[in-house]
DNA sequence: GAGGCGATGTAGACAGAGTCTACATTAAGG
DNA sequence: CCTTAATGTAGACTCTGTCTACATCGCCTC
């Protein structure tokens, strides 16, 4: 699965074969089949390990922000979330893949499940500390996933490249523009 | 490639074939080459397409307001988005394709740009009416179209099911996030 | 330690898809 | 009427996914 992640990496997320993964491994041809068996069951796999460490990396970002404010830990979870998907463009690139959206995966389901109950819990938080109180849950929850997803899914998909340095900038400015903290505490 | 649009819409687009598209239209099985060189290449035509009436439609979103103010505009712009996309799940699938992301093409490219010059075009004119005038009109077009293009993704790929009365409501309370237009004029 | 068993790898087979090529058909225009 | 470009046809080849029968190897139990 490392390797599947690399070769996304290097060639594309239409290049990952079972057969190619294979060779690449020096095994043979059916080898991965005991793992994985079917192509989407690999995809979805990887998609599942990078729900996982995609809610991680979101939680991480509540934390990093050392504040109980629920609206401050909530920015730093966007700014962790869109942080990660655009480090591990592959992993991201899995998640948001088209062919999964028929597929029935439990462990996929479920990891799902767990990032959407982070994110839904924080901003519960945040509404109950009084922002944006009249809103719908639901439509805030796709406002704020959409906007790490979106930006995500236009910087990975183009080539575009960016210092470490502007990164940082532009994600905390773009997250600014969901979940303002700066100029009213 | 309208019908390449139905079995999309029908089967998803990873049942998409070339030769599975020639059988659908009774030719053989060599035809569509004739038309698309790769099975990519159906892709990408099919993605401009889509961008074209993705386009259209965003434009249409900023007549149908009927006014002259840039952000009113901006915001029936981002509704027309939206809406096109819940409602051409196909195109808008393949708009997004990750297969595309290393895929050169001329069409394609002509089609984004003339996408994103719309959209740049739009979120400056509301700048030079006053609107986030200090914010990185590049932070401010990732924002604007990663709320649709996200929330998209999120409602598309999910078998999420919504009456167009609620679509209506639910588009338009999104996209009030980004763009408000209620409450101060 | 011997035997059984589950996990894993191997190798062959087959179907289906992408793509190339040589050939046929057809429509349009000089 | 002939040429030419566009399009369809049919076959060949390769690659991939997937299934299956067989081989290994490590571990657990008796």
């Amino acid at each position: 699965m490392d390797r599947a992640a690399e070769v996304i990496q290097q060639q594309g997320i239409e290049a990952l074969t079972l057969r190619g993964l294979a060779r690449d491994l020096g095994v043979s041809h059916g080898a991965p089949n005991r793992h994985f068996k079917t192509r989407v069951d690999l995809l979805a796999a990887i998609a599942t390990d990078g729900y996982s460490k995609l809610t991680a990396a979101t939680l991480d970002g509540a934390t990093i922000t050392k504040s109980d404010d629920a609206w401050i830990r909530l920015n730093g979870m966007g700014r962790g979330y869109l942080h990660w998907a655009l480090d591990n463009p592959a992993s991201f690139t899995a998640i948001s893949h088209p062919d999964l959206a028929r597929h029935e995966d439990d462990d996929l389901k479920q990891a799902l499940e767990i990032f959407g109950e982070t994110v839904r819990q924080a901003i519960a938080d945040a509404q109950k500390a009084g922002r944006y109180p009249d809103v719908n849950p639901m439509v805030l929850e796709v406002f704020t996933n959409s906007v790490p997803m979106g930006a995500a899914m236009m910087l990975t998909s183009g080539r575009a490249e960016m210092g470490a340095e502007d990164q940082n900038h532009f994600v905390a400015a773009l997250i600014e523009m969901v979940v303002p903290i700066s100029g009213r505490g």
